[in-house]
DNA sequence: TTGTAAGCGTTATCAC
DNA sequence: GTGATAACGCTTACAA
């Protein structure tokens, strides 16, 4: 049973014309006489009227709603992400359901299917399910991804190799030699990205290509790695993601070392602002503006219902602070005392 | 015109049987035979059927959804809740729509009246709206408030005096006699909240009651904070949360003070985890369980219908690390050498 | 235990 | 330009 609320028959009834003058008043008023418009409108205030968008969407199979799935909220990357996502589907006329996958393929999998039937289509930001899945829940209803390249598959992509090369360069302008790119989750096409990209600027400038794993993206996980880092021998380090690039720099001063006389350290994604310590120099993915650029991309697949082939890259920008400096012979060099004395 | 999926009718036919059976199979197993439902959940499954929620909530007036609004889902407060309020709420079968009201009321209006159809109810964390406005959507649709308490609206309040009791105490015990609160939005009730609470604590031990605004909740509200705090010449503080906190140690630290050892800082939301240097004392408010109880509370009583005054209040918990030490004679007083010679 | 049929509130297709 | 009327896919009395 539904709630007892004012409905079109009671406007129709009340302003003594037909429902579907009413439903037209509200959705082609252009074919209606302007009299008429306005009475009813009138009238459906009056009455405190909102057109229910459930009926609506059996009607019409559109539902005004889209789903926003990420691997997991509170990996800072993504609340600037969905906040933005939100923001651009809220003015654009569409609610938002918001999932998240415990970064599982599976739970990823079963949310796209659950909320499919009540959706106008999906954005899936970092998507952790295997190519053929997201290919056949493409198929089944709009969907823009979101961090990774699927031929076919509309996505937004990071311009991870301009911001590595950028970070690169920027190092190795300082004078550094031995740089290291800090890797996270094996698995991850971010990484994977994010370590190609390394590898290929370390080829470009001719010097070593070395990669330590982090293994998660975790501050701890960044920590660990610290060790391996001193051990490398490195004097600079790109990390695969901020938070990674914050527990190195932790682990690398409770080391002894000092941030960054000793070792410079790039993050990336820039969502930590200049909260480390020291601020932490690092490549900005802009991924506000990737969330709201798949919300704008999907709305307007779903409203034109063309099925282009898009893929848009939102720039980055390497944004220099103090975690990096100039090379110098003390370099990697642990052991000595930690106090910051001249 | 709809999607050309596999409807109810389509199992019908293909099983031999009414749709109203097909419907009974998924709604009320317990109404027909274990055979019949058996054979019609098989079919189900190999025509890749899947009910639609829209058309059973134009049926039944129910929805499956729930809408949770937050004022800022980039402040680190809010993800870990958000995420557990999604994964309760997905377990209980409810897919939930998420609003950002950007901290603006009028904003956090329009989105519950936007919604409000479309949901069976809300869960409003830190709303930003006066009393009445919340009191009229109240009894629109149930929902269930976090952190502000309003008499008769449901809600699950965050065990604020219990909190900075333990970490006054705590300050106290080490010594501390000057103790400031530092606090954030003066129109915030969780600002009053704590406030009040830190102002009780210090008339409780006799000590004097000090408030130092830092206005806005912010990391650089802090660091501008942090000059304040040194010219009331306290030895410790209790900041409004744990990104304010993170803030006055970065001020402090610029201004040549070593934490702990010339400041005591306690933070509040444990939402930083050990990331900040050094590693924060800080009021743990479990806020993940304040997400997660708000869902179940709503769920509960949409399910059940019962519109009870529930106020669910969740414990809070000190978690030292090591922004907090003993009081020594030395404290507050700037001007030295911030290195850290022994 | 199962089938029939009447909604749920809209929109879309025809007529007029 | 406006009004009937049939969908949309499902649930649920009421019958059988």
């Amino acid at each position: 049973m539904a709630r007892s609320s004012i409905t079109i028959g009671d406007v129709a009834a009340k302003a003594g014309v037909s429902r579907a003058t009413v439903s037209r008043a509200f959705t082609r008023p252009d074919l209606l006489t302007a009299a008429v418009v306005e009475q009813v409108r009138r009238i459906a205030d009056e009455l405190g009227y909102v057109p229910n968008r459930i009926a609506r969407a059996l009607s019409t199979g559109r539902f005004g709603t889209i789903a926003l799935l990420v691997p997991d909220i509170a990996n800072p990357f993504f609340p600037p992400l969905i906040r933005a996502a939100q923001a651009r589907a809220d003015t654009l006329g569409y609610a938002v359901f918001l999932g998240d996958s415990d970064e599982t393929p599976d739970r990823e999998d079963r949310l796209l299917a659950k909320l499919a039937p009540q959706v106008d289509g999906f954005v899936v930001a970092s998507p952790r399910l295997d190519e053929e899945r997201i290919r056949f829940h493409a198929g089944q209803k709009p969907a823009v991804l979101i961090n990774r390249d699927i031929a076919g598959v509309p996505r937004v992509l990071i311009d991870v190799r301009g911001g590595i090369e950028m970070a690169m360069t920027h190092l190795f302008g300082l004078g550094h030699r031995r740089i290291a790119y800090v890797s996270g989750p094996a698995a991850s096409w971010a990484n994977q990205q994010r370590e190609q990209a390394a590898m290929a600027a370390a080829r470009r400038f001719g010097i070593e290509e070395l990669a330590i794993p982090a293994y998660r993206p975790t501050y701890e996980a960044g920590q660990a790695a610290a060790a391996r880092l001193i051990a490398a021998g490195v004097s600079a380090a790109v990390a695969f993601d901020d938070i990674v690039a914050q527990g190195l720099v932790a682990g690398l001063s409770a080391r002894g070392l000092v941030i960054p006389r000793d070792l410079s350290i790039v993050g990336f994604d820039d969502v930590l602002a200049a909260t480390t310590y020291p601020p932490l120099t690092t490549i900005d993915a802009h991924c506000a503006d990737a969330g709201a650029a798949a919300v704008a991309l999907l709305l307007e697949i779903v409203e034109t219902g063309e099925r282009r082939d898009a893929a848009l890259t939102i720039p980055t920008r390497l944004v220099q602070r103090d975690s990096t400096g100039p090379f110098t012979t003390e370099d990697a060099k642990p052991g000595r005392s930690a106090s910051a004395g001249s």
